[in-house]
DNA sequence: GGGATAATATGTTGCCGCAACAAACTAATT
DNA sequence: AATTAGTTTGTTGCGGCAACATATTATCCC
């Protein structure tokens, strides 16, 4: 085990500075009053602490509130200008890159097609260099960067920062944290994508102050992050989080999952099953719009172009969307009943399709899970849409700096 | 929220304390100079640590250790003697009891016939004659009773000592906890069927030390209990674990849950489907034993008397448990690739079966988990196979006896 | 073989720095 | 004057540190 497990006093203040450091992010604004009330600890402490936080330049006074007897309090804030932080997403089929502020603020962003197939190497160039971009953005402006986020899909050696396996985008073994540290002289923070997402939607999101939640990422795969007593689980190896691989065994489709086994929930609910549904009913109706868009965009059948064409009104692309909705569903119900969760939320490329999708979710969920835990749960759409795992990458790299703060000297 | 979140001095001896008692527990015998090495702590700490936890009798010295160099180390090991515990466990059709020593070594046991359908509080009044017969055989020992721990199946308000809901008892909202404290004088502890039986593997059985598994109790259902990160995952209103109602809806039986819904796992994996493997079976095949054991003990069609039919080499016993392992380990796959678990345990009632089931729950799992994340889990059958949650019964009030210690006053 | 000495490991003692806490204080407002 | 915010000063109790006492084995020399 890595983890410490004793405690002493340096632990001590190391928590509490946290404690309230993250109280102020998330409850700003706030006096140090307020702040020894809501954690209990004594006004003498809490000073302290907010001094200590006030050098570090992580927090900042905004002035005094009005109104009420006695002594106006000086309100604090978590300092947007604590520094600027990169994140990276590895989709699929694109790459995208963010600066934020300390407050995950966009400051900055690109997104560009990419192509995993093609050449590994060639990705992770092209990566690079918007990342360079983004450095060179956040120089300019004066702030130091605090660090670099990289999410992609698969399975992540966190420590390592390295991608052990994506299904996806049949990659093995890539040492990204090295790659990235060596090439930006950043600190590097390797992250799979559904997991950053769970935390951005924690720090910055629907799931502030929540300690149990599931969020489920939907793109060309299903994954998720399971924020579990108020942290991120992980499991014996970081694998954690492969929900779309329950076996359901459903009629009619017994689509073979690119995890290699037949049945697997995620063949139901995916952006793939998606279109297949589509273009089972274009086989059979001939009224819908969607080969009209097709033509006209010279597009192939994705899911932006369903549902530009359910936003028309199109029949057959809102059923596709309202049948995907009770497949997805039907795994909220079995992890609802699992997890007890306070939310689902629901995020990934395919969640631009969330508002077709959300009603049907739910109604599955009301007709195939346990009454007394279903209704503990809120499913919801998750902040950021499709930019949940983007987020997540500035979400990893501000959070862990939200709890080691160590490095944060004087300015 | 309940949890205290900030540390002080108090929080830092009671966070070592704990874990030194913990580690004497799980390593003894062990010495104080090893337990230094282990924490990390110093070894003037350590010394104070166990100098208070001899003070409160929770451990003693076991005499020096021999050969090597250097001064012989003085072993420790956790006090049996430190005070007996009571553990109840209600069925859905049997009440058991047992006393045991700090330890969990039973000293007393009793077990009952029982139906919750006929009249609750007669049942209730049962489990209560026999716990005061075990506090009598507690007391003829001058041996102090730490506490009373009861499971039972269903959805428990942990902190209340409610029972919520039980489907399979079909009870409702039973103060357990107050009925018992009034009528014992004891600290009682209220806790999930399945989660006892986590605990009780983690304390005692074969998951010591071990951070991430589930615990599989099968019986007139299949629930969970989820040990993530180092201790026990109850969701946010403590519902976490109904593993058994994840929906798979696969053919051909779509048997009607107690849940109410259709295709919920357990209905493939339960005690029932497999009682009805084996109908099936008998309607066509007449060379089972079974029918000729029915009639000879004038027994139902049990899960003990096919489990014998398959110890006399019966096919069809044999087949139907291999059948429904099939079914289990599908469901075990899927949880895998949720929670990437260092081990999977089945235990509770059925798993008197577990020889026959264990191989094809392998089989299953290997054929549809992802092979990165089912190479890490092992799958393993509880020690203490159907007795598994009258030990987590006990688990439960030791476990917190390990935690919190401050009512152990110098005996 | 046997006695002295060295080496090694265990566990204790006394002191220190540092954490939160408590109480008495000042500050700024209605 | 009453009220609330925040600071100052001193106290308590924690674990760390380094020196020390203790108890054994290993080794050398006679």
């Amino acid at each position: 085990m890595n983890t410490k497990l004793t405690a002493d006093q340096a632990f001590v203040r190391e928590t509490n500075l946290s404690l309230v450091l993250r109280l102020i992010h998330s409850q700003a604004p706030i006096s140090r009053a307020q702040v020894a009330v809501l954690t209990g600890l004594n006004k003498s402490t809490v000073s302290s602490l907010v001094d200590e936080l006030l050098e570090k330049n992580l927090v900042h006074e905004i002035g005094s509130n009005v109104g009420g007897a006695g002594r106006p309090a000086m309100m604090l804030e978590v300092n947007a200008q604590a520094g600027n932080v990169i994140g990276a997403e590895l989709g699929v089929d694109f790459v995208s890159v963010a600066v934020t502020d300390f407050m995950g603020n966009i400051l900055w962003r690109k997104r560009e097609e990419a192509d995993p197939n093609v050449n590994q190497v060639k990705m992770i160039n092209q990566t690079l260099q918007i990342v360079k971009e983004a450095i060179a953005f956040g120089k300019k402006k004066h702030q130091r960067v605090l660090g670099l986020g990289l999410t992609t899909p698969g399975t992540v050696n966190i420590n390592e920062g390295v991608l052990i396996f994506a299904p996806n985008l049949h990659w093995r073994n890539v040492p990204f944290g090295k790659i990235f540290a060596e090439q930006t002289k950043l600190p590097v923070y390797v992250e799979n994508d559904a997991n950053a997402a769970a935390v951005a939607e924690h720090l910055f999101g629907t799931a502030r102050q929540v300690q149990d939640f599931l969020f489920v990422f939907s793109g060309v795969g299903i994954g998720g992050g399971l924020f579990l007593n108020g942290k991120l689980y992980r499991g014996k190896n970081g694998y954690a989080g492969e929900i779309g691989h329950f076996p359901i065994m459903a009629e009619p489709y017994q689509t073979v999952c690119h995890c290699g086994n037949r049945g697997c929930w995620e063949t139901y609910a995916n952006q793939y099953s998606i279109i297949q549904r589509v273009q089972a009913r274009l086989e059979v109706k001939r009224s819908s719009i969607i080969p009209k868009l097709m033509a006209e965009q010279n597009s192939g059948l994705t899911i932006p172009l369903i549902k530009q064409a359910a936003d028309a009104g199109d029949k057959e692309a809102i059923d596709s969307f309202a049948e995907a909705g009770l497949a997805m569903g039907q795994g909220f119900a079995g992890l609802i009943n699992i997890f007890n969760p306070k939310k689902m939320i629901l995020g990934g490329p395919l969640s631009i399709a969330g508002e077709y999708l959300l009603p049907n979710i739910i109604e599955a969920v009301k007709r195939h899970s346990m009454p007394e835990i279903s209704q503990q749960a809120e499913i919801v759409l998750s902040k950021f849409g499709p930019d949940a795992s983007l987020i997540g990458a500035i979400a990893i790299v501000v959070d862990d700096a939200l709890t080691r703060f160590t490095h944060f000297d004087k300015k």
